[in-house]
DNA sequence: ACCCGCAGGTATATCGATTAACCAACGTCG
DNA sequence: CGACGTTGGTTAATCGATATACCTGCGGGT
């Protein structure tokens, strides 16, 4: 019963390859239309409803579908309508020894929960940059593969929306604030408004030195952040105690967390763009030996749920990527044709207040 | 140019729908086969590189087609050969509440870098649970969609192997020991060998209350890991403090660590069966005001990038995620009949000591 | 009695590529 | 000189479902 364990290196056995000829295959539409004793036209009108069909005929040709196991083929469905029931994400990820950001997680959370249900599948794909990202919407394309794509981390001169309106795409671009046009933006409203609510959070707990820890500056939601974060400080008469643009790598969260740490002036508190880099920080701060939050504050962004579990539990801005992505995929099904409820995304993003925030130290 | 907002509620605006129409849509291979001179069968040969054609005409063939920008039709070739070049991935999540385990995207890491250079996609599903994932197997394979499937968490006895033989999809069932048959198991060998370490490194450190925190025990290397721990302790002439099994939720990490440490005789060291409830653990642990790993060590699973930034550091056994993955979607493709190098996965899980661990307290 | 309209289906072309079968030149050899 | 193998293609059937155009009764109006 042992099967030999095929070593030879190089090339792969032509052995144990799937018998895809085995058995009676899977069932056409002409079985259907047989077993109902009706024409195959007879039961494509009777599965999509169009047509005009007696009920008592529909009835028969379901169940006889029903009966065989029969549901229609998706390629051939695909070639004759031009529609794949496909989305894509292309997630970027900036090298390949770094996993993904549990962001995607939840974003894909929310994706599936509305394309499922209407049959739809989701293609995820994984590129080094966004090069690449363009060359593989453009084979996407090509192929026919795919209805639409989400776009993900809008850039602020972002070459996406023209590429996918030049390929006749529908998609969705997360992060923009801008709603209509070609490829509409899908977000919360407001985005400076988490980070308004987290600096006048660190304001009434008496901080005074608050740095922020930017995100690379060629997303849209870093200027707008930023932007949020100088401004709220601004109306208190304060300026940032420093402000730092990074990558978005792990690694960067670290260093300059170090680096700010280590100024002559040291903040209270810190302000991520992210839970993960947040999250980073915080370790890089305890391993400082400070305390968080009685020596110095921490705020994430995007209040992923590994936050509720660390400790000290991470205070962040919730930006709901859930019910976010959730709106992302009814948008993008409505461009589609399909016809879905419209997606109203109301509400802004909240600070989530944990236990990473605190008063500020005394004394500098 | 402003386009009007659409806010009616209820369905979505039959307005902005994406014009498919528009353009003089995509070349298909006749349009190849004109700007050639040849028939679309060459064109069809040369790009398969089948049949027998002059050098010279599929010189003039690719260049034509790179001059259109076309690409084969997936859905078209996925018609007439019955393939479809997808792979599907679903992934059991028990809550909707819960974000994917971050290990998922490790594994995901780890298919993309096989599948995407081979022309492969991802077909990526959430499901609540195993009777889902079994229907949406089905429904998948009866609209031809996928070519073959990625099974994760093998479970001890696991009705997804023999439904996938019966409708004749190749798969691999990641955690399970078994090597060959219909559907191959693919992993790191030696299952215990990590959890053995674990608790060598524990010993060595003077721990002597040891307990372990199980996963479901449904799973498959749930019992594999428990029966090593506690073969690994009886060859040291100890028992386990205590052995609790979960369902791999955060909620039941800090439920059960609560619980263990409050146990009369509070054992000295916590093992985890992944990273993600080691992290809720070590959390869990330090907001009962205990140090770790001064008064108690921590060791996970899965070894993600995560756990190198907290504080402390998560002492974890690796056990490759990326790497197995990539060996699972190899071995899946020569199943697909694809023609891949096959893939030897060497090696086994080994620990990766940081800071979570640390000599066993002084006195109990 | 005749024509019309309509309900309820059916026959067939089509989507874009693949592939088995076939065919036209062109030496080549007995 | 004619049968024949080769080379380098082409023709046409096919994959499974959809949609347009087309039938075929049948009841009703005149």
């Amino acid at each position: 019963m042992k099967v030999r364990r095929e070593d030879r290196p190089g090339e792969s056995a032509p052995g144990p390859v799937e018998e895809r000829s085995a058995g009676p295959g899977r069932p056409t539409i002409k079985a259907v239309a047989a077993a109902a004793g009706v024409s195959t036209a007879t039961v494509s009108q009777a599965v999509n409803g169009t047509g005009r069909i007696s009920e008592a005929t529909r009835r028969r040709v379901l169940a006889a579908a029903a009966e065989l196991g029969w549901s229609p083929s998706a390629p051939a469905t695909a070639l004759r309508r031009a529609r794949t029931r496909t989305i894509a994400l292309v997630v970027r990820r900036p090298t390949d020894v770094l996993g993904v950001d549990p962001h995607f997680s939840e974003l894909i959370t929310g994706l599936e929960g509305e394309l499922a249900p209407r049959g739809y599948g989701l293609l995820l794909h994984l590129v080094p940059g966004l090069a690449e990202e363009s060359a593989l919407y453009e084979r996407l394309v090509a192929e026919g593969r795919i209805d639409g794509a989400v776009l993900t981390e809008a850039r602020s001169d972002d070459p996406r929306p023209a590429l996918l309106q030049r390929l006749g795409l529908p998609a969705v671009l997360l992060g923009s604030p801008e709603r209509g046009g070609p490829v509409p933006g899908v977000g919360l409203g407001q985005q400076g408004a988490g980070v308004r609510e987290a600096v006048a959070h660190l304001l009434a707990l008496g901080h005074r030195r608050i740095a922020y820890v930017a995100g690379p500056a060629e997303l849209v939601h870093t200027g707008a952040r930023r932007t949020a974060f100088e401004q709220a400080l601004a109306e208190a008469g304060l300026r940032p105690a420093a402000v730092r643009h990074t990558d978005f790598t792990e690694e960067a969260a670290v260093t300059v967390t170090e680096e700010l740490l280590a100024l002559p002036d040291r903040p209270t508190a810190l302000v991520f763009p992210n839970d993960s880099m947040a999250v980073c920080g915080m370790g890089a701060a305890q391993r400082a030996g400070l305390r968080v939050p009685a020596d110095v504050s921490v705020v994430g962004y995007d209040n992923l749920p590994l936050g509720r579990w660390l400790h000290p539990r991470l205070s962040s801005v919730d930006q709901q990527v859930q019910r976010v992505g959730a709106a992302a995929a009814l948008t993008l099904l409505a461009r589609c044709g399909e016809h879905v409820p419209t997606a109203l995304l109301e509400g802004r993003p909240r600070l989530v207040v944990r236990e990473s925030t605190g008063p500020a130290p005394a004394a500098s």
